[in-house]
DNA sequence: GTTTTCGTGATACGACCGTACCACGATGGT
DNA sequence: ACCATCGTGGTACGGTCGTATCACGAAAAC
């Protein structure tokens, strides 16, 4: 046989296209050529790889959410493991703001894929649209430390907080994506409410 | 001449049917033929009152948002217009949750408004897509308003919770539409978040 | 060394979509 | 009464899109 070729690899780099080029134009106007085109490929190749466009449409929702959580895990570390509760939220929900080129992307691809998957049942059935899910326990869990450790105001409902925190995230990379809002203005606001629920204590402890 | 139609009102019709039959199978799913059989008419006719796919779409989406603003403002005013600025400013905030099939629709297809004008500058044009300015005012002097009568914590900014109370409601509402939260749980963390700027002074005054 | 299977290219097919074209009936103007 | 024109239907055209088909080179298996 030919070159045995490493088939996820190549999956993986015509995914990136797709995403690439998706972000590009818009996940709406993207073809197969295209993704082809992108990747630097023959169409008959992006058919072979996956033979059919909802499975390269699903595997590019699988490597656009691989990416974003990595990015996410990284900025979360870059902020330092011992950095206390409320830089680590920050951190975190900051990397989702789309204040680059691919949190942008990602926020772009990620709101087309959620459209798709109210009228679609194979991408509702999609297990990434309830993955939100880990990051609202991870935040509930930093605040509840907190909250534990005397940082925030006593009565905090931990979860209640967190959820409104990650829709407050989401509603403001919306606006922000459509140009409708500064990053600056979007990162002002996410700061106010987290010195609300982290009242100024300048201690490390 | 023939019947003399009124054409803005066959306009608004074939508006009306665009709007249905997206909210019901996507916004990327729906064609001229499409919105035709679901008007009643031919596809010539939707050709005939608006010359071009693109005229229809912007048509639709002034329809649409038209309609969601009229179901805003009759809320609001259902609320009672004497009922203090909290009851304002929740029915303001909760008549844009999707809980019903009408706001479910809005929601649906404003966000795939919104993912369209980021790569499409024609709707990107369109004022509608700038028009949140007006609620984002409305609710800054409605605070405003509490904050002078004493309703609201001292310290409260008014213009940075609208901000965050609209841009939490947006992306509650966004979790609603994709099925990851409930219509209940979206109310209760909005409730959460009014509590804390409303602090319990049970008096109507 | 032959054979079989994998990777790849080029191209064809059928369907659909937006748009354009052609025809005609009906009615208002004069 | 005639005619210009508005509203309407039917249908055809060009393009694109996803998918299927055919063909072939190349390397692993034996």
């Amino acid at each position: 046989m030919p070159k045995r070729v490493d088939h996820d690899m190549r999956r993986t780099e015509i995914a990136a296209a797709l995403v690439r080029v998706a972000g590009r134009r818009g996940l709406h106007a993207v073809g197969m050529r295209d993704v082809a085109a992108e990747a630097g490929v023959s169409l008959r190749l992006v058919q072979y790889y996956f033979e059919t466009k909802e499975k390269l449409l699903l595997h590019g929702l699988q490597y656009l959410v691989d990416g974003f959580g990595a990015r996410v895990a990284a900025r979360v570390r870059a902020a330092g493991a011992d950095a206390g509760p409320r830089a680590t939220v920050e951190a975190l929900l900051k990397a989702a703001l789309p204040t680059d080129e691919e949190s942008r992307t990602f926020h772009l691809l990620y709101t087309s894929y959620a459209v798709l998957a109210v009228t679609d049942e194979a991408l509702a059935a999609q297990p990434f649209m309830k993955n939100p899910d880990a990051a609202e326990d991870m935040v509930a869990d930093l605040l509840q430390q907190a909250r534990d450790a005397g940082c925030t105001p006593a009565g905090l409902d931990a979860r209640m907080e967190a959820i409104g925190l990650l829709a407050l995230s989401a509603g403001l990379g919306t606006s922000v994506l459509v140009g409708q809002r500064s990053p600056r203005s979007a990162t002002a606001v996410l700061d106010h409410q987290l010195d609300r629920i982290f009242p100024a204590a300048r201690d490390g402890a």
